[in-house]
DNA sequence: GCCGTACTACGATGCCTATCGTACGAGTCG
DNA sequence: CGACTCGTACGATAGGCATCGTAGTACGGC
């Protein structure tokens, strides 16, 4: 009626200061969130959780999901019935400066390393 | 009698290039052992495991290190009856360059945040 | 108003792990 | 040798978590 409202539903996430640098590095210490990270990071834009091939159910991508939104790592929004994920970027170079950067690197080396 | 023998035990390491970036994100991720690498880059040279004091039992601390020294991010060896453990600096730069710079500092930087 | 799509909620399961305490092994020093 | 220190091993415990399946909710289009 009023608010911008692109959704009526809107998720819990952490404010910038109070992502702690412990959960990023347990949010992307899982290979298959790590994934995740790593695809939204080389797309641009946002991507919507089902735009992701990965080999576990929805249950189990929804939870990963959750997990990276909560560590601080990603916003989720709503739009429409899709649910589109961007990487917080601009934030954790603020709070964290390089710590993205070295990370994604990071594990772009070691795909070419292990071919994964 | 013929090896250079600074001591008779010695613990499994993994090779540079086995280090997983998802191992040492994960080991990274818990509160000890953050402390614990944060402490062995701040000191030159290395420390023993009781040189650290940590708010947790003994036992505790011997897993917190077998941890980090599986993982790859710490080298450990016995000199005398005293565990000596330094960081693997030098091969986690080869291998991931950039990162533990920005992992430290990003830790220093928390740490000025939020006072711990 | 109904249907299909996108995602969630909840419960179950099995594994991993942070922690402790106690008992033990390896070295060093007297 | 004997005592002491440093660290390990092992078992127990409690909590966390990655995974699944099923049932359900929200939204958009017809």
């Amino acid at each position: 009626m009023s608010s911008p409202a692109v959704s009526s539903r809107d998720l819990p996430h952490p404010a910038r200061d109070e992502i702690r640098l412990e959960g990023v590095l347990h949010a992307l210490s899982d290979p298959m969130r790590l994934r995740i990270v790593r695809e939204l990071a080389g797309a641009r834009g946002e991507l919507s959780c089902s735009d992701f091939e990965l080999p576990v159910t929805k249950s189990t991508t929804t939870h990963h999901f959750r997990v990276l939104r909560e560590s601080g790592v990603i916003r989720q929004v709503y739009r429409g019935t899709a649910k589109m994920n961007g990487l917080r970027r601009d934030e954790l170079d603020e709070l964290f400066p390089g710590l993205m950067g070295a990370l994604l690197d990071a594990a772009a080396r070691q795909a070419v390393r292990w071919r994964d």
